[in-house]
DNA sequence: ATATTTTTCCTACAACGTATAACAAATCGT
DNA sequence: ACGATTTGTTATACGTTGTAGGAAAAATAT
C-alpha cells in the first residue's frame, strides 16, 4: 500500500474541489488559498502529469474560449484510483493524529 | 513556509509518541503500527538525520544496557521547531480537507 | 502581420525516500 | 579469553519526487 505524498495529495484534492473547473490556473489559485504554497507553473504541470500516469488523475481538452488569450484549458478530473488513495491517506492521517491535540505539542516553555 | 512531507510527519509524530522511549527500533515500530509502512533502517536513519540537520530532531546517545547485545542507542526528541512544524502541517491538513467527508470521495459506480 | 494575453510543455537539477550491506558494541558460552 | 550471537547504527548508492525558468502554442486585438 503505498501513501499519497503530500504534494499528490494537495493537488488531488484542488482537483476535487474544484469540480469541473480544474485546470491549470485554477489549481495553482486553489492551492495557494488552501496551503498558502505558491507553485510555479512548471512545477505544477510536472506533477500533475505524474498523477495521471500514476492514474489519479485524468485530463481532457475544453475548447477554446472566445477571449483574449482564451486557448484550450487542459482540463483534470479525479480517477476512482485517486478517490481511493485519498480516502487511504486520509485514514492514515486519522491514525496518526489519533489523541493528540494541538495543545499537547505547544511550546510549553 | 515549508510544510513537512509526509515521512518527516510521520517521524516527528512517531518520535512524539514515544516520548523518551524514542529510538531506531521503536521509532520503526512505532510507524508500522500507526501508518502500515514498513521501512528499513537504512532508510529511517537517513530520515532521521536530515530531521536533525533540519532541526525537528535532536539526538542523545543512551548508555549501553546490561542486556546481550545492549550496545548504546541513539534517542530522538522533537525540538520546539519540531513541534511548531507539526501543527502548522496540522492546520493545513485540516484546511484541506475541511468540508470534504470520506463519504463524498466514495466511489459511486 | 505583429503584439499581447493566457495557458501549457520542456528541461534540468535539487531534495527526498529507500534498500543493501558494512560496521560497531554489547553479552553469552565454552 | 575470544569467537558467536544479538542489537543497533552508519555508509553508500540510486530511483522518485519537487521545483523553477523559460520556450512554445493558441487565442484575440490593433
Amino acid at each position: 500500500m503505498k501513501l499519497l505524498t503530500r504534494s499528490e495529495e494537495i493537488l488531488l484534492l484542488a482537483v476535487w474541489r474544484l469540480q469541473d473547473e480544474a485546470y491549470g490556473v485554477t489549481i495553482r489559485d486553489q492551492v495557494a488559498d488552501v496551503t498558502g504554497k505558491k507553485l510555479s507553473f512548471g512545477a505544477l504541470f510536472v506533477s500533475l502529469d505524474r498523477l495521471i500516469r500514476k492514474g489519479h488523475l485524468k485530463s481532457s481538452m475544453s475548447d477554446p474560449l472566445p477571449v483574449r488569450g482564451g486557448r484550450k484549458r487542459k482540463m483534470y478530473e479525479l480517477t476512482d484510483k485517486g478517490r481511493v488513495a485519498l480516502c487511504e491517506i486520509r485514514k492514515v492521517e486519522r491514525a496518526m493524529w489519533k489523541g493528540i491535540s494541538e495543545a499537547a505539542l505547544e511550546v510549553s516553555s
